[in-house]
RNA sequence: GGCGGCAUAGCCAAGCUGGCUAAGGCACGGGUCUGCAAAACCCUGAUCCCCGGUUCGAGUCCGGGUGCCGCCUCCA
């Protein structure tokens, strides 16, 4: 039974689809106006996380995150640079699949672009303002708050609070500091649209109502994003949506958690921020997505390079038992034992009960390496008595870990990705690790080391055993 | 000020609808292997921020502290 933590709910709530096994994901993106920070990585793989185990349980998902391409942001750069606002989202939009790419991230099944989308948005305004929920002053058009009774039942806020606490507000059309602005007018060197009231361009919260419901439905299984969007932007849109189709919005509400530099919050604004582009000069892609799904997708994750570090050592640590599965000699009528037996047979399941678990990734990992001790110390044991391995515990092993794989998106049964990278010339490592075994057979270890020595420079480590030299290049 | 979250070994991090040995990773230390070395593998460690309570039994529930963080403004 898969269980989701629904912010709405402030609790895990069994997953019950609206339409069986057809279901609905809507994740905000990004605004593309820069690189993406670890923050946004962080985002990106736990809502790919979401989505592939969504799929790995069978069902049929259809999964839209959007980007927001027109926002002040945007319009601030395009004039800095003197460009078009087109011209710095498809910048970024183009750099966001570079940094996605190493990440593993699946593309979902749509991703909508707010200025693709204007039609939509202006017919859903004008909805709004048919309803009674919307006014216009001005080429302006706010959402009235206090029109929509259950404001604030996303982020458990009252209105009366709201309204107390509310700052100083800038803007003398709105008949209450509350209202949001669905539409507005466009300035001097903005980009505008023709609308009903004139030239204009959609506000934020917008845009993703009028999109999810285009691609989803009115009603739609599960809503995603930063816990920094649960207020306003969800609230708000939940407010738009529901006023104006009078039916619940999405069910599900899934919120993930920061990353933090030294405890704060990363943030472009605070500056404390490291971009992906620039971590995955360091690490690759997979080391980054590891370190990210190591901690609960609610949590806080803390940010370290310290971190990054131990994750590569993790990885090093699974592909070492892959590569050692790889060279070991397995027999069909192998030597059998009971507790692999009962690992092998258990980790899928314990992979699920993990992740059934409100998507507890970093448990899910955590069965997958209990697994690759007690097949160590199996082989270990094995050796040592000089019997033979029982082939069916590796194929079991790749088996499972395949399909393992394929939702964390990280784990490959193959040890080669990890260890041997592109630029190397495999033949002549092996021809020198030829040279260097002659070498030792006639105790001529000067010459031996020599060799070591040299391929040592280009990262290559041997790991010398009883029958053979094996090789890597550790990262 | 309002609302909410977190505090587990040297570090990271699961567990928290109470009860099996408090997962897993990194680092340290010990060992196996080895011509040496490295690598690899195995082993080893915490009674869970403090105080009080509920209970046969609490890291896990309740109350009170302390500390840290987030949202209330653009933000993944």
């Amino acid at each position: 039974m898969l269980k989701v933590y629904n912010t709405a709910s402030k609790s895990l709530e069994e997953f019950k689809p609206l339409n069986q096994k057809k279901i609905g994901i809507y994740v905000c993106g990004v605004t593309v106006y820069d690189f993406c920070h670890i923050g946004h990585g962080r985002s990106a793989v736990a809502f790919d996380l979401i989505y592939r185990y969504f799929k790995y349980k069978g069902y049929d998902v259809t999964f839209v995150k959007n980007f927001t391409d027109v926002d002040d942001k945007i319009i601030n750069k395009a004039n800095k640079e003197n460009v078009s606002c087109e011209e710095i989202s498809n910048r970024y939009i183009e750099e966001y699949y570079k940094d996605m790419e190493k990440l593993n991230i699946e593309k979902p099944t749509y991703e909508p672009k707010a200025t693709k989308h204007i039609n939509e948005i202006i017919e859903l305004v004008k909805k709004l303002i048919e309803k009674g929920y919307a006014y216009e002053v001005d080429g302006d058009v706010y959402f009235s708050v206090e029109k929509f009774k259950n404001y604030g039942k996303l982020s458990h806020k009252n209105i009366d609070e709201l309204k107390s606490g509310a700052r100083v507000e800038v803007n003398e059309n709105k008949k209450s500091p509350l209202d949001f602005a669905l539409w507005k007018k466009s300035k001097e060197g903005e980009p505008w649209w023709e609308s009903p009231w004139g030239k204009g361009r959609p506000g934020w919260h917008i845009e993703c109502s009028a999109m999810s419901m285009k691609y989803l439905g009115e009603s739609f299984d599960i809503h995603g994003g930063g816990e920094d969007l649960i207020f306003p932007h969800h609230e708000n849109e939940i407010a738009q949506s529901e006023a104006a189709t009078e039916k619940p919005f999405a069910k599900y509400w899934i919120h993930n958690g920061f990353v933090r530099i030294n405890k704060e919050k990363m943030s472009k604004s605070l500056g404390n921020f490291f971009t992906l582009r620039d971590v995955l000069k360091k690490y690759n892609g997979e080391t980054l997505r590891y370190f990210l799904l190591l901690t609960h997708y609610r949590s806080p994750i803390d940010f370290s390079f310290e971190g990054l570090d131990a994750a590569k050592e993790a990885l090093n640590r699974f592909y070492n038992f892959v590569q050692r599965l790889e060279e070991t000699e397995f027999f069909k009528d192998g030597e059998r034992d009971e507790n692999i037996d009962k690992y092998l047979d258990s980790m899928i399941e314990r992979f699920e009960l993990a992740m059934d678990d409100d998507f507890n990734a970093p448990k899910a990992v955590g069965e997958v390496f209990a697994t690759i001790r007690m097949f160590n110390q199996y082989l270990d044991s094995v050796e040592k008595k000089d019997k033979k391995p029982f082939k069916g515990y590796r194929e079991k092993f790749l088996e499972d870990v395949n399909k393992i794989s394929d939702v964390l998106g990280v784990f490959d049964a193959s040890s080669a990705n990890w260890f041997i990278p592109e630029d190397i010339d495999v033949e002549w490592v092996k021809k020198k690790i030829e040279e260097r075994t002659v070498a030792r057979k006639n105790k001529d270890y000067e010459t031996a080391d020599k060799i070591r020595d040299e391929l040592a420079k280009y990262g290559v480590v041997l790991e010398d055993s009883r029958n053979y030299t094996r090789w890597k290049v550790k990262r």
